[in-house]
DNA sequence: TCCATACTTCGATGATAGACGAAATGATTT
DNA sequence: AAATCATTTCGTCTATCATCGAAGTATGGA
């Protein structure tokens, strides 16, 4: 269920259930522990009970977790169709990784919009502008409380990809363009044709 | 017996088991099944068994999970003197951490020792040459299987130390020329006066 | 008003974890 | 050779976990 949430869309209990392949009893069990754990929240809607993980450090323990399990736990995954759309392009709790996530912070890098330092990413002065032109309002942005640009380390890349604030806001802005499409239960991601176009042109990306 | 484990130093069943305060035949239960979990490997010498985390990658996930567990949880630890002195200075599996650690990075940074691209830290010429001085063969660092450089998350900080190939060397180097002593029983560091003297000289570092 | 749906609570069950005493194994010291 | 020490193996006990059926409580729709 954890793992499931890893996408940051926050999910219903019965959903959740699903995922893990337990009855609801069982999953409203365990999701009751993760609430009072505080690795959870959970927002009640009408009959509905939205589950997410309450931050973007819980995430990256999952993912530091997922990077050491041993092979054979993990085979089931491995093997399977889903894990290979998983490598290619997957949401992490609520910003783009995977192949093209590494890729994109590689390339927002290489052109120039942002740049690190000490382990940290800052935004240049143009990247600010090309932000702005992307249609993100940076200052809106920066107004949040969490951190602006997070260094995320990527499981399946064993590089980083772009998350905090700014992770954040682009998935979203690239999701509203049309570039990427999530799939049904699971936190896989498919490029539009759109989209190709897009990271085409914007980042010099090839997407396959 | 992991969190024991963090700073590198192989241990033995008995001085974990003292250490997590169980009986040497409940720590043997345990440490069997984190070898064969791929944790942690062990090392036969003589009578005594010795046993070290498998990879920095371990030391990273048991760092991030310690990051998120919440406070009522590490109290015990965190009320205590032996607290107070992981978060001055402490080692990370095998590179430095704590206040000292990432002041230790941010220096270098500052100094243009290292830069940072992506998320990823690389070593710049003139910090070629400073290491070179300061008795580190880089070029022998490169040669080895893991990442020259890794951004770490500290815990108690919240901001990265530098971890991976040239984390490790440095720490010995640092070792090796007195600066620091390590603790007994536990992961914390004491800088000697010899030390206190170096970090502001070769780094303009004020340690307490 | 009645029923379906989403979820939780309660209670029971079987499996397992964590712990340690006792005893065995192997290495080191005396 | 005997004693000591580090560790493991075995057996056993207790507590806890994961699970689900049954029943209960909201919510939303017909």
């Amino acid at each position: 269920m954890l793992i499931s949430l890893l996408d940051g869309r926050p999910q219903t209990a019965t959903e959740l259930a699903r995922h893990a392949q337990i009855t609801p009893q069982t999953a409203s069990a365990h999701l009751s522990k993760l609430v009072s754990g505080n690795l959870i929240t959970k927002e009640v809607q009408g009959r509905y009970r939205y589950f997410r993980l309450i931050n973007p450090n819980v995430a990256h323990a999952i993912e530091s977790l997922i990077a050491i399990s041993s092979p054979s736990q993990v085979r089931s995954l491995r093997d399977s169709d889903e894990e290979q759309s998983l490598r290619k392009g997957r949401t992490c709790y609520d910003h783009l990784a995977g192949k093209l996530g590494t890729e994109l912070a590689k390339a927002l890098h290489d052109k120039g919009y942002i740049e690190s330092s000490a382990g940290d990413y800052n935004l240049t002065d143009h990247g600010l502008k090309f932000f702005t032109d992307f249609g993100i309002d940076i200052a809106k942005v920066r107004l949040r409380r969490r951190k602006f640009i997070h260094p995320c380390l990527d499981w399946s890349e064993r590089t980083p990809h772009i998350g905090g604030a700014l992770g954040a806001a682009l998935l979203d802005r690239i999701t509203e363009l049309g570039w990427i499409e999530k799939r049904p239960f699971n936190r896989a991601i498919r490029v539009t044709a759109e989209g190709k176009k897009g990271f085409h042109k914007n980042f010099n990306l090839l997407v396959d």
